[in-house]
DNA sequence: GATGAATGAGGGTTCATTCAT
DNA sequence: GATGAATGAACCCTCATTCAT
């Protein structure tokens, strides 16, 4: 993307100027991280134009106001999820070790990717009106579902699967069990009196949903 | 919301003043739906004190300051759903109707108390940070994991349940399984072009849960 | 209106803390004077508050924003308007006497009151928007149509006066005559090359139109 | 009107690209357009390089600032007007047809230029600073004065005028006559509860203003 | 226990203007 | 002659909070 030829002829301290894709770019990275940290409503626009080295009046120049920022970090974190799940073959594993697989993947993914845990909380929060305005997200269908109906499919006729599972909501299953333990981990942690986050936990977790779902899924 | 000018004199008529108690409960309400529509970097002092009825100085007052009444927000509602739970008597049901009826108590404990996930996810969006300093909570110890594990000793030696599942973590899959598919429900719904909410779909999202953790715990 | 009494305890910067009806007061004036100096759009909040030696947040806290804080200041000098003109009692005057007295009047006025001219022209150049809204305007009927409507047919009884002129017409050819005279002075008195606001000039102008309304409406 | 992100390649559309005349041109109605509207203060560069499709960048290099182009804006009205002040040919009227005309022209071109009246009173909220500093502005002496002089002697000569009527007062009343009740038509429509620019409301004022000034004038 | 008035810092946003190409 | 990108000051307004009574 960013054009490190003969555009930029000196440089500059923010190493931005005169380069709009990448000064793009930095904002959005930095109105990400700050969402992710603070919420919408919590976030701040000098912050993000510290973070991203740009002047202030760039985020509208780019992206209008605040809320298209929100959107605007919220779609390219759809369209990052989304292609990651691309590259998900569940339909050449066999159905058991597909479902193992998708389990990891969800909590790999919101492991490494914490941001987008607190950002869909921000739009739930917000009702998802965002989202809702938005003509990427809608056309980012995610492949995962119907990948998931075949694996079911496959599943039940060689007789691994109970029958009548229905897709989304064993997706939405699968999601909620990594999902609501990293989203709720201080609150959980708390309660329970239990770091949820050491490596011996997470271990312990991942192991748990994978049991737990290849256990509900059986005949 | 926002006062434009100088109260005229009015007779009173949330008829509470000098009733400190009732006072105090009602900004607590007032506070408390506040905070879960908004947020806390979104809620707005000035709100809450309009809705409440009551004088904008009352809220330093009672409470000391925003972040305190958070707090005291999120300990009143922890409050209640403990007072729920005990009531939840697990320990004289058979085994699998024990999980059933936790299945559907956090199923319908959310729906009726959405306010709940919105102060849970607000308060992990801030590290757990007020929670931390909460004396109250930490004393309120939820009785689901003790009776959880009961339920889970029984059911493995009735042979009914298999053996090896953590109490803490059937927990976190149960209140997931709900809690999740609520929380997000707006972007779950939106890409998936689904009405998450309709009574339908609330219907079969119950019978999915009940036959989905009845069959994971399963021998 | 001011309370030099017990309720100031100690004497503050401004003078005017804890006085609430002579902050609003002051406020007011010094908005009707940014406002007439550079218009709705040139006006400053900040310099507003300081010359009213007020905190800006009071501005909202009294008028809401800076459009009704517009309004109000107009409301005000219409108000000052209609009180002196309720001063005027042409009905006892004979019909000429009347009319120059009218006419003098509308120049003295303007002369003394220029804030009302650019606070006009403001309103205008906005398209008359803010006092669409205004309830207290409305209300404001100026007695001078009426007075005006009742010297027109004695005169024309006694036959001094024509028949057929229009009250509201003369009242605005009358006003007219001195507003566009002083609204227009700067840029009329560059293209004649005259200074227009000499006291000789100004002498002149009201000989002129004193003579030129009573000779139009003379039979 | 603001621009929200970078423009995206596109075909020039204005078709004033490479002809400078024409882009000068079309940025100076369009400021015109826009100081009217809005006036000074109010204006925005943004909304004039929009209208104008030029790019912003060009009002600077054609007019300096925004004050210049301002100034620019009035110069070419006061040009225009001035234009057709000169057609018109007093001279060889009766006099008594020539005040007709006159007070016919103001009116006229006051309804077909709405533009200049709110030009004009921008500028003498600024107290005349732009056309103070105008060379053009100075050279373009309004033949209208002189001409009216003239109209005048005869009119004394054949006994139709009376004497002693300033050539400068009497244009300023003329002028004022149609000015005002047009520049203040929002303000004194709401006062009066009347439409004043109605068809019947425009005749009638026409009408008025006619016998005003004739009757004003007659011996 | 309760009130209306007051505060100052900072919120998001927009301004006229200039840079490099 | 023309462009898109960039700037920093200042805009109106709102925030959580505290004062005096």
């Amino acid at each position: 993307m960013t054009t490190t030829g003969p555009r930029r002829r000196q440089a500059r301290t923010n190493g931005s100027a005169r380069d709009p894709e990448r000064t793009r770019r930095r904002i959005l990275e930095a109105a990400t991280a700050e969402f992710a940290r603070h919420g919408l409503g919590g976030a701040r626009i000098d912050r993000i134009a510290g973070r991203a080295g740009a002047n202030k009046r760039m985020l509208y120049y780019y992206f209008g106001d605040k809320e298209q920022l929100f959107l605007a970090a919220l779609e390219t974190r759809y369209a990052h999820i989304r292609a990651a799940e691309h590259a998900l073959d569940l339909a050449h594993l066999e159905p058991r070790a597909a479902l193992e697989r998708l389990v990891r993947f969800t909590w790999d993914y919101c492991l490494a990717h914490p941001e987008f845990i607190t950002l869909l909380n921000s739009e739930n929060l917000h009702k998802g009106r965002h989202l809702r305005r938005s003509r990427r997200v809608q056309a980012m269908h995610s492949p995962l579902v119907g990948m998931l109906r075949e694996v079911l499919r496959r599943g039940e006729r060689s007789g691994a699967f109970r029958e009548g599972i229905d897709p989304v909501q064993l997706y939405i299953s699968i999601a909620g069990e990594g999902y609501f333990y990293l989203s709720n981990r201080y609150t959980l942690g708390r309660i329970f009196g239990r770091d949820l986050m050491s490596r011996r936990a997470l271990g312990a977790r991942l192991r748990h949903m994978s049991e737990f779902v290849l256990s509900a899924v059986r005949k």
